[in-house]
Parts: C-alpha cells; sequence; structure tokens
DNA sequence: CGGAAAAAATGACCACGGTCGATTTTTATG
DNA sequence: CATAAAAATCGACCGTGGTCATTTTTTCCG
C-alpha cells in the first residue's frame, strides 16, 4: 500500500524540521551539523538529503511553512472595510515579528526569498503567486472604495507595498530600525507611498491624513 | 620601512581579487576553490585569509569596489535641473545594469548588503552612509525646487527609492522581470512613489505626466 | 651589522556539507 | 507466498572553506 511509505515520509520529514529548528535554536545553524541533526532526527546522514537539497533548505522550509499559515490566518481575519494603510501594515508587520524572532533564521530565510537560486525558482514563484493571490483581492477592495488607484495593476501595488517591506528588513538588520519603532516606521513608508512622494497638487488635507 | 611593506599588501590584495575575479568569472564562484586562487595569485592558501576574511568578501569587495566607481562617477556628472524621476532612474538603473551584469554575482552581494552579518555591519553602514552622502544633495535639490514634498525626511525619500530598487532586483531574480524591462518597470514604479498610490484628490494633469 | 621582536606567509590539518554506490525495505504482481 | 522492481536508507568518502602552529620575512634599534 503506498498511503504507508507516503505517511513515513512525512513522518520522517517532520522528524527532520523538528530536530532542526531545535538544534538551529539552540546551537545556532552553522554550529548544527547535518550528523548531528540526522542523529538527532534518528536517522542516516545520507537520509536528510532525500528531504532536502541542501542544509538552508530545512530553514527555509520551516520558515515558509510558519508564514504560510500566518498569511492565512491573517488574511482570512481580515477586515476589509479598514483604511488600506492599517491592513497593509497589520499584514506586513505580523510578517515581521514573526520573521524577526530568530535573527539567523531571518538572514537566511530572507537572502533566499529575496534573491533565490535558480534551482529555487519554480518554488519560490509559486509561493509568491500563491501569496498574491491572498492580497490581491484586499487591494481590489480597496481600489473599489477609491482608496488605491484604478488604472494601477494590483501586481504593482503588491510590489511597492513588497519593496518597502523588504527595505523595513534590510533597515532591521543593519540597526537603523529597531523592533520597536518598525511599526511606526512602515506606517509612515506606506503612508508615503500612498500619498506620493511628491506635493500634492491641491487641498489633500481632506483626507484621513491623520488618523492615527 | 613600513611604507614598503604596506605597498607590498596592496599589492597582494590586488593580486587575489584580480585572480578571483578571473576565475569566478571563467568557472563560477562555487567552482573555484580557495587553493585553487591563490596558486594564481602566486601565494598560499592560508595568506588569502589574511586579507579576506572569508571566500564570498572577495567578491563582495570587487563589487562594491565597482559600485563605488560608478556611484562616484553617476553623481558627480548629475545634471540636476533634470526632474527628480529620471535623476533617479538613472542612477538606480546604472547600478542594476551593473549588478546584473553577472548574475552569480550579483546574488551573493545582494544578499550579503540587503541582509548583512552582524560581522559586516560596520563596513556596510560606512558605505550606506557614504551613498547617502552622494544622493542627499540631489534630493534636496528636488526638494528646493518643489519636485519633492520638504516635509519628509532625506532618509526616507532615499530609503523608499532604495525599497523599489531593492524590489526591482529581486523580481529580476525570480525572472518577473527581464533585463530589456527593468527600466520602464523602474520608472513606472518611481512614477507611483512620486505620485502616490492613492488618488489624487485634483486635477493632476498639469504635472509632468506623460513626459516619458 | 646583529639580533630580537613584530608581521606576514604557509600548508598540513580539521570539520563539515554534500555525493554515491551498496544495502535494506516496501510495493506490485502472479 | 515468492520474487522482482522500485523506493528509501545508509555511512564511507570526497573536496573544500577556514584554522593554526610553524616558518620566513621585515622592521626596529643599539
Amino acid at each position: 500500500m503506498s498511503g504507508l511509505r507516503e505517511a513515513k515520509k512525512q513522518e520522517t520529514r517532520r522528524a527532520i524540521m523538528q530536530a532542526a529548528m531545535r538544534l538551529f535554536s539552540e546551537k545556532g545553524f552553522e554550529k548544527t551539523s547535518i550528523e548531528e541533526l540526522a542523529r538527532a532526527a534518528g536517522i542516516g546522514k545520507g537520509t536528510v538529503y532525500g528531504y532536502f537539497p541542501t542544509k538552508s533548505d530545512i530553514l527555509h522550509a520551516f520558515c515558509e511553512d510558519e508564514l504560510e499559515c500566518l498569511r492565512q490566518e491573517l488574511t482570512a481575519n481580515a477586515d476589509q472595510e479598514v483604511p488600506i494603510l492599517t491592513q497593509m501594515v497589520r499584514i506586513y508587520m505580523a510578517e515581521f515579528m514573526k520573521i524577526t524572532e530568530n535573527r539567523e533564521f531571518a538572514r537566511i530565510f530572507m537572502q533566499q526569498t529575496a534573491f533565490p537560486r535558480d534551482v529555487d525558482l519554480q518554488r519560490h514563484l509559486a509561493h509568491e503567486d500563491n501569496y498574491f493571490a491572498l492580497l490581491f483581492p484586499i487591494l481590489e477592495k480597496a481600489q473599489e472604495r477609491g482608496e488605491l488607484r484604478r488604472e494601477l495593476e494590483l501586481l504593482h501595488i503588491t510590489g511597492h507595498f513588497y519593496g518597502l517591506y523588504l527595505l523595513l528588513v534590510s533597515a532591521w538588520f543593519s540597526g537603523r530600525i529597531a523592533t520597536e519603532e518598525a511599526e511606526e516606521a512602515l506606517t509612515d513608508l506606506f503612508r508615503q507611498a500612498l500619498e506620493g512622494l511628491q506635493p500634492q497638487k491641491t487641498l489633500n488635507s481632506i483626507t484621513d491624513n491623520g488618523n492615527e
């Protein structure tokens, strides 16, 4: 029966991940060897490579799982009537707080996510598309409400917000933005993006400028 | 005389870089071993580590040098009377074209630049500050001309553009944006940033909307 | 110049990530 | 159940990045 084999594989995969996360957290990513990790998971070293192509892929898979879960949760429970600025800040701040829980994890994950190896492209694109599918309805609603310009493509808007999120994380790594300042910084950034960097040519005080 | 020793060190450093770049280009970064590289530079393996802490630091130092040079050139020759959109696109596109000349180099460089290891923080910040010092006058002039809102901090504006640049590079890696489309994409992105994602509350046709 | 001290160069060495052919386990089939 | 094919497991093995004790070179100073 192929179901049994499949179940066992899943179990092994879980065991590897679990052992990996425990050890990576305890001793750090670099200091944990594959051999050690395999022993902790109760398998041989070579077996690990039947499940993950590289060491950092184990970490990446874990982070992706966690974020996937978080995103589902957030976009499902989103109150779509709230201003788009608030919604975007909430979504990306959740992602930020999650990812920055462990600096080393975050670095490896972000490096691979933002600038993926060619081998990972397929998987990467699939995940991204998946994410877009969650974000698009929210942005579309905002367009309908008149909060976002209708002539802009959803992909471009998503990209704009995502770019600013990348900046936030990058600035956090370089120590320019502390964890406590992150929300304010992201809000400023997103507000800037919405209002525009150039002066409004008109009365812009009628908008929800000061609703923070 | 300590001048002689110093000169020799510089010469060795140059030799390492030169050999590294030749080999990395020919055979790829991963496929080039430090031993091999050292031989090509006419020195012993261990000596390399007296000049660069890790293998990828050799590559990173090279890229940083090249970009530093490019930036100096560009910001010096900038025509500060041209619209800020054009100027920013020109600067970041030059950076983009340079960095994407070699995909492997680009990946390693961007990964380390956007999400640097703690060990590299000091050097990283110094370089960034240096870059800001080149960008700020340009943005300041644009503020004075009324092209950028005066109440925004220069650092935030820089960050905004830089974030969108990060997005461009990331999208290039994932194959969402081809090299030939990059300039148009970046222009769109920057224009979006200037005009704002939300609808202008007024007549926005008087601006230089269609000057491309 | 002599020789001690500091700096730099070196390659044997180590630990680890990843590979691979041999071996075991599971599945499919008559 | 027998047996062959397929899948999964394994650890010895390889090449490499990075370290370090030792050696060589340079500097300094009487």
